[in-house]
DNA sequence: CATGAATGAGAGTTCATTCAT
DNA sequence: GATGAATGAACTCTCATTCAT
């Protein structure tokens, strides 16, 4: 396959995860596929052969353009408490947008996929976030920016937090205020007053 | 309709609860539910017109059969502390239940169906929920039980925290022990101690 | 599925037995069965579900109506020649039908389809036929109408014989005459005059 | 057309027919040739424009080199009788052969082609070899070895047994020892001794 | 009320064939 | 000459939905 066919498949997934964003994963179909990029029946078969491949590629994709928003515009002197309200914030405009996003795909994807705990992409994200958080209370901690005796418990807190928050945006609905009201909960937990 | 169409209907949301329990809500087809119920494909039409339509039926059922913990085996001279942990245990249990919850169907169902607000069956739950708790931590407080500054804050936190923990059993997966670490974090920082 | 049914998948059988016999077995679609029984797309998978399932059922057909030459129409007084002399008319009838045969198909059905030995219907039946002309022969022997030293090889012989013509028939073509002349070299062999 | 492609076309024929061998005709696809021969898909259309031209070719090619059992490695002074039953082995050793040969091919492309008969080669090839057959058996009775009133009757009876056996052998199975017995059955008809 | 046969829309998939490079 | 991406026709199979009985 050459340098054409590797764009036509970039075209095609980045076309794939609109589609996924709109109907979920379920739901679509490689005719919904097809016709959202404009290529014939047997042409998508050519690149790829299910769904469900194109999906994982497209999270493939996703994580490899990885939006680190640890490392992005942070500036090296940023204390604790503003890198973790940087990742708050970053979280909460993830979840409010409410087309542009995969977690209703990813969710309705991992409800019939389970693969084997090593290999699960969701868990993995999860557990990393949590490690990175950890750390980052310890050095709140150590500054004397929070108050925490058990960072690995609240790091893990914060996280079932997000993710709560997450399925209730998907299925419940929520505002602004209400995600807010949580994050404040969270960093007052944490000693963090708002001043 | 008589009462014996009544029996009918009650007998099929009964199996069709099985088959959303078992496949989730958008892979259930009105075959599905017709070979499960062991009754004619025309026959489910005499009842129902669609598989969304039962759904929300088997939901309605299931509110109104409500195990409503908090009124349950309850002995009237329980703690406040001793509630909140019969209703922790209690979330765990379902949570962790894998095949025989409605957990994934629901999700399912309200990722695509943004019911108005104040429809919406599982923001009333959610709600409904916290303040139940919120009363809870208040009287747990009175008593000398909890200590809690914000019993509005912490009750949702717990409900997000539990949201989440349920949306992670279903997708990530999660283990007895993991779910103990959530509720005892949680109870500590009610300032409960772990004796 | 009750008497109709019955009745129906009887149709549709008889009617795929003529697209079996127009087109073979390899090339026949579902669709081309469909449209011959002039009945819906699904329809046909109410009641089969492949062309191979349909094929096979018709061939048990087949051999259930038996065309069972040794019994039909014999008279009980009938010599051992009469009854060797009707059957290979009866095969040089079936031989010559260009389109009213399922030969093709079945050949082209067992190329692909090589089922053990004992449940291989088109052995059985060449099996059958060996052992029916075998005593045949040996009862035209003891009447002093046929002269053979070995019967069982010289029945193989004939069925062999026959299915050469019956290949050659379809595909290189035979005449009448040509399988007169084979026909009548067999019973010579035996000792037939042909006065 | 140059070199070059001449040699290209014998490399596409070749492996063509090993497609042949395994498949028969009918389900080969130009897909199966351009994979087998490892070119790409237009190229193969430069050479060949359907598997019924390829399949031809490989036919052609196939007589061309021509396996011609009487004339290779026969002594001349060899009796009617041995090359007789050189021939037989030959065809022995071909038709018991599962996996190297055209036979299942040819049959299914000639039950679909009546060339008119003037340019069928199977019938060429056919008649070409009674004529063989008869003159050997010819020979064989004017040098006292064979016993036979009606030489091109028994040639035409030999052919129609190979015919008979070679389908049996794809459609019903048949072992060494079948053979054998067909093959001595025909010898002695022709008043050979087996000592 | 209840049945289940029947229909037809629609999704999946494979290939013959073409054509720009 | 040669490539292989692209197209579209043709098939397979499954269901929601209807309707005569």
């Amino acid at each position: 396959m050459g340098e054409k066919s590797i764009q036509k498949r970039k075209y095609i997934l980045k076309t794939a995860r609109e589609v996924f964003m709109d109907k979920g994963f379920k739901s679509v179909t490689m005719k919904d596929i097809v016709e959202a990029c404009e290529i014939s029946r047997g042409g998508l078969y050519l690149y790829f052969e299910s769904t469900e491949q194109i999906f994982l590629e497209v999270l493939k994709m996703e994580s490899e353009e990885g939006d680190d928003v640890f490392s992005d515009s942070i500036s090296d002197d940023a204390t604790a408490a503003e890198i973790l309200l940087l990742f708050l914030k970053e979280q909460k405009k993830e979840l409010l947008r409410k087309k542009n996003s995969l977690t209703k795909a990813v969710y309705e994807y991992f409800f019939d996929n389970h693969p084997p705990r090593k290999e699960n992409v969701l868990k993995k994200e999860f557990d990393a976030a949590v490690l990175i958080i950890e750390r980052l209370i310890e050095t709140g901690v150590e500054n004397g920016e929070f108050v925490c005796e058990d960072c690995a418990g609240a790091a893990r807190n914060i996280m079932y937090v997000l993710e709560g928050l997450k399925i209730s945006a998907q299925t419940i609905g929520i505002t602004s205020d209400m995600v807010d009201k949580e994050l404040l909960y969270i960093l007052r937990s944490l000693g963090v007053g708002m001043e």
